[in-house]
DNA sequence: AAATGCTCTTAATCTAGATTAAGGGTAGGC
DNA sequence: GCCTACCCTTAATCTAGATTAAGAGCATTT
């Protein structure tokens, strides 16, 4: 039986205090900011983007969980990025290249997300500069993200990344299949079983 | 016999013409760039940032090579990014939280930078908010790359990502130690000495 | 010129994690 | 209710790359 969650027409809010502990918005940006991001629910399973489209939307998760990943030449899947509540995810290199991407973006559980058209970012930058210093804090805080991930990814094995994932994703371990943490480590989901069942048996 | 190479006192030419070709910029902007950027050259072996000190200057390179890199809890060093002619380097993290830096940024060869101060980049940003897009844009790039990084590194072995990296900085092969590359790779330097003679016996 | 460091190479041995394979558990569709 | 499709686990075997060790080539310093 398949439930029908509705999506609440006042989720914006989140999104406007989201920005608001970022920099004060006057009245008129706050209506620009409403009337420029949709809410758009995706079903579990369902594509934010798929490789070969170009990634014409940027999405603020207001609940559930979206992961994006590739698929390299031997078939095997990364997941560069999980986003749950209060994040973004897009593929900013195709989202500002308007070129085809090579990643996936796809709804790990039933999610709400806000999203913005590339276009109309481009519009919200030019009617209220404000945003391109909000976008550009953003992008260095995903920037400094994936540096920190890099390094893990480069000097930790793997049962320290895994304890890394789990402080930095709390709620997830539990709500999300092994294979997709194991995916996410970089490892297979048969020696994420061997280290989870060395860390209860200690 | 130590040479003296002189600072080229109108290198700030070079880096106009990479913001102008962001974007154009007017006499007074220009002027701003000028005043605010100053060239310093520094020796290889010295450092532009030591883990512990907080990051505050942002560099552009006109000529040499900066590493930024990281040493782990088993003492192994890893190399986040090399900054060639016309790249930006800093730890952002450090950099925009005026907190202590984990990673160092040091001269590969004799580098001439130009330098930004933090405060004088946020007073760039107020006076000329033109550059809070420019620096977002710089900013979505680096994250593209780090993100491409972070993929290879998850996805292929040592011997692609090598002639990856050979793809990425043609003219470095030559110029920089073979330990520096190892480092780079995430591979050891015994490694990598296995990978190139491989590659040259077939 | 000798000495002190780096850097590179080669080769033997070792280990983290992959691969393969097989069995069991559980949810959703018919 | 059963079936199919995932998902998780355990265990045996295998491999990319690490570690250790040792020697040789250069460059810097004294």
């Amino acid at each position: 039986m398949e439930k029908k969650p509705k999506i609440d027409q006042t989720s914006t809010t989140l999104l406007l205090e989201y920005f608001s502990k970022m920099m004060p918005l006057t009245d008129e940006e706050k209506e620009l900011v409403a009337s420029k991001f949709q809410p758009r629910l995706y079903r579990k399973r369902q594509f934010i983007l798929q490789e070969g489209d170009v990634c014409n939307v940027f999405n603020f998760v207001v609940s559930g969980c979206l992961r994006m990943y590739n698929i390299d030449e031997s078939g095997t899947t990364h997941i560069i990025q999980f986003a749950i509540e209060n994040w973004w995810i897009s593929d900013k290199g195709s989202f500002y290249s308007q070129k085809p991407s090579a990643l996936n973006i796809e709804a790990v559980e039933d999610t709400t997300v806000l999203q913005i058209k590339h276009d109309d970012l481009l519009d919200l930058y030019v009617k209220a500069p404000k945003f391109d210093r909000i976008f550009r804090v953003l992008v260095e805080n995903s920037l400094i993200k994936m540096q920190e991930r890099l390094l893990q990814n480069m000097g930790s094995d793997a049962r320290i990344r895994y304890e890394e994932f789990l402080k930095q994703y709390p709620t997830l371990a539990n709500r999300i299949p092994n294979t997709h943490i194991a995916s996410f480590l970089g490892i297979t989901p048969e020696f994420l079983s061997k280290i989870r069942n060395e860390r209860v048996s200690k």
